[in-house]
DNA sequence: CTCCTCTAAACTGTCGACAGTTGACCGTAG
DNA sequence: CTACGGTCAACTGTCGACAGTTTAGAGGAG
């Protein structure tokens, strides 16, 4: 593993060594390498990855700025901790912003716009037919990202962004429920008409709505099926 | 000058360094200091402030989570560059997120909030009466902070925080307008009835509104007494 | 056996130094 | 006079070391 990570480093060495670091760090919390709650100790890791403490503890800043981990003066940098109470709140947050979104785009959104959610709202139904769960998740996560750029608040993709970090800590939140989609897709519909029919209200309402009901049959079908592994890691987002 | 901050340095230093060159960072910024889009020179403020690179290099890092510069790989710190267009981006952000705020703590507002939020409207009505425009706004910034507090939302905090922090950058914006506050006031009477009489929704309608008018309020006042950036603007925020 | 105290190891905060990269200035060619 | 290329200074990224603080564990008292 050791020699493995040096090359790597040494490959990627042109994008800044914290970089590289921080990218691994970041995998090892979502793959759960590192467990929430856990201590990042940086001398450790300084010698794992044969680097200085400075890139480390540069990464270690950013994972922060991204909700990833927390930091305590001279205690040390600890695995954000996400109790299920807090992703309730986090999805409180995330409505709000993408009914926001929603709004905007509905005032925004240019005739191009309008058939870029029709082809996204294309492929869903051909995920929906051929039961792919997978490419479902995928559309779902372009229709969204879709809204916030026609809104064209800069400020909203970041912040949208590091909330869905935070909430993915929980790595429960990360299971896909294929029995979910149909329900799913009937409000993007409804969405779309909002923002098509120009209508602001209509558009942050259903939005509002969906992200809510979302996050209850999340927060339902963890209730009721607990002790269960996911297996399915496919959830991992690629972002930018 | 040196001297001083020497001093002011040993005296708090049980509180870490990169504390203090934080917040005299800040204040750099918020004073006008250091300038919009102006470089912070590491070497030069290591020397200066006569601490080595490392705590100011930490404190760079925490500006930048608070959203008050930004950091360009190999390039250096740049103060943030808020244009007036993008405060317009941000409050309506802050609008989303006060709102949720509102809406949540009429959920959960007990008789001992409703006594706090009756004591900071008469702190606020008595301001008026003083015309004391410095007064109210302090009272102003306690009465939405008691709100995000009531909500039990603990990240709607910091994110409301640095949402005000990056606005406060256009230093134009911390202008106050005193011929507003008996406005201001009646709109936060309104929403202090609605949580008073446990009803999220208005409570939520009436905070939107309440930040929403403000922002427009300060932006046609920038608009009448400074250089006319973006003419189309005022029509634009017509339509909020 | 339990609790408190004190000591030592471990770890973070801070420091000064070096190396690689970036941006700017200067000179040359078209 | 302008555009392109090269050289150089300045600055950031990274490094290894030291100091102060925290935590854990050993030892003693109740």
């Amino acid at each position: 593993m050791n020699e493995f990570n040096t090359r790597l480093i040494k490959k990627v060495q042109t994008q800044s060594l914290t970089g590289v670091i921080y990218n691994q760090l970041e995998d090892m919390i979502l793959t759960g390498v590192l467990k929430p709650g856990e201590r990042i100790n940086e001398s450790r890791l300084s010698a794992l990855l044969q680097v200085s403490r400075a890139p480390i503890r540069e990464a270690c800043r950013q994972l922060e700025k991204h909700g990833m981990v927390q930091i305590i003066t001279r205690r040390g940098t600890f695995v954000a901790n996400i109790e299920v109470s807090e992703v309730k709140e986090l999805y409180d947050i995330r409505a709000s912003l993408d009914a926001l979104a929603a709004e905007k785009a509905a005032v925004y959104a240019t005739a191009e716009d309008l058939d870029d959610f029709r082809q996204i709202l294309m492929i869903m139904q051909d995920a929906i037919a051929a039961d792919d769960a997978k490419e479902y998740f995928r559309a779902n996560i372009i229709f969204h990202r879709t809204i916030v750029r026609i809104s064209g608040n800069k400020n909203l993709d970041a912040l949208i962004e590091g909330i869905y970090n935070k909430a993915s800590l929980c790595r429960k939140t990360n299971l896909s429920l294929p029995e979910r989609m149909s329900i799913s897709y009937r409000q993007h519909r409804h969405i779309f008409k909002a923002i098509e029919a120009g209508n602001p209200m209509e558009a942050s309402t259903q939005m509002k709505h969906h992200v809510i009901d979302a996050r209850d049959a999340l927060l339902n079908s963890l209730d009721s099926s607990d002790v269960k592994r996911d297996p399915g890691a496919g959830a991992r987002l690629a972002q930018n």
